[in-house]
DNA sequence: CCAAAAGTGTTCTATGTACACCCATGC
DNA sequence: GCATGGGTGTACATAGAACACTTTTGG
């Protein structure tokens, strides 16, 4: 059933919004095994290169040479993950801030963004891993300042908060959300106004040495 | 200076509470580069058998068929940590209940129990390894009942206090620790008790069942 | 002047913290 | 009967939750 070979690789669970939703980029599977099926991006383990190098290769071959939030998830290695070998996966999960583009060149490969809540058919195990990633972003933005890795440089408020909520699958208070987030100090106000319908919103800027001290406090219940 | 191949192995870092102090198990280090140190214990990966299952065996190896608390911690895969090879390391951390014994046949493994705050010189990465798992226990210990798993199969809630107590390096209030422990209904008490100098004690025991619902809620400040 | 989104404080509730004495047993 | 560790409740402080109106702009 399974020959004696042992593959190791890194894959990378991209997220980004969307159309105003959580969304999570696949690249179509292999035909042989798992036909009209998608899969995570990912490479095997090469000399040379650390795995992390290897993710964020991954990702920069599909959005180009940016700056993005990436972080070890979990390495799966059970024996039934894949038919023809042990397969053991370094997973990753990364979040692109909302505005930047599939770089064209890549489009051979076929990436692809799917709403998490409207995934296709994954390889493998590949589903219950997206779905492990989401579990831990929506963790980590009760207690760290992650949210902001999905927004451009600049942002309101209430885009932070609708990113919130989008993530979270729940309406935030929005005097509470504002307060706890200013408290925190972990965004700064710049010089720059949104206008718009409505009144013009402040626009704000992540100050990426407060990350350290986020860390340890909850910031939502 | 490092050759083109790529080691991926599986390390178990292992905390037991030994002479009333939180310890992690070591082996002697490989003598051809690491003279005099120490390593924690691992195997390289091999066909057949799961990353969980690897780690397992390890830990069966020194303590015989058991149960313990066993879950995977990171995997490490920079390029510097091995000076012949690229080594990845698949780490998991695991708690033995104070009262289980190193088996004899054993010995020749030299397996040998230190405190967390007197370690010896480590191989490669080892000691920001080990000081990592110490960081996630203290957290863990924080939001779930892992502390249970350091002791016997019946305890008393100063016995667990006291556990809480050396891992977390503080000191806790008295009602405060019972009130919480037992409002969480983690333990269940058992018709034992615990005869010693002074008040005999009423003795607990870990409700496995229970584990899930505690996950999600902190349990200490 | 109306529509639309931004911005702003206070009260109430729940949770965590601090703290001191009586109890059951062995010697 | 005394030394030793086991066991118990209450008052206070802090953090989170609920809640509605005013402000600034564009059309």
């Amino acid at each position: 059933m399974q020959n004696q070979s042992i593959q190791v690789e890194v894959c990378a669970v991209i997220f980004s919004l969307k159309n105003s939703r959580l969304s999570v980029l696949l690249l179509p599977g292999e035909t042989e095994h798992f036909a009209n099926s998608w899969r995570l991006p990912g490479k095997p383990i090469r000399p040379g290169s650390s795995l992390e190098e290897l993710a964020g290769n991954s990702i920069q071959e599909i959005f180009g040479d940016r700056e993005f939030y990436l972080e070890q998830l979990y390495t799966y290695g059970d024996l039934d993950r894949h038919p023809d070998c042990q397969m053991v996966s370094v997973i990753y999960f990364a979040l692109i801030p909302s505005n930047e583009q599939i770089i064209e060149c890549r489009n051979e490969l076929q990436p692809t963004w799917f709403a998490v809540d409207e995934l296709p058919r994954l390889d493998m195990d590949h589903h219950s891993i997206v779905e492990y990633a989401l579990r831990r972003l929506r963790y980590k933005l009760e207690y760290s300042a992650v949210g902001f890795e999905l927004l451009p440089e600049f942002f309101s408020l209430s885009e932070l908060q609708h990113t919130y909520e989008l993530i979270l699958g729940a309406k935030l208070d929005k005097r509470n959300f504002r307060r706890r987030i200013l408290e925190s100090g972990i965004i700064e106000p710049t010089p720059h106004r949104r206008m718009g319908e409505g009144r013009p919103a402040q626009l704000y800027r992540y100050q990426d040495d407060a990350i350290a001290e986020v860390k340890a406090r909850r910031l939502f219940p």
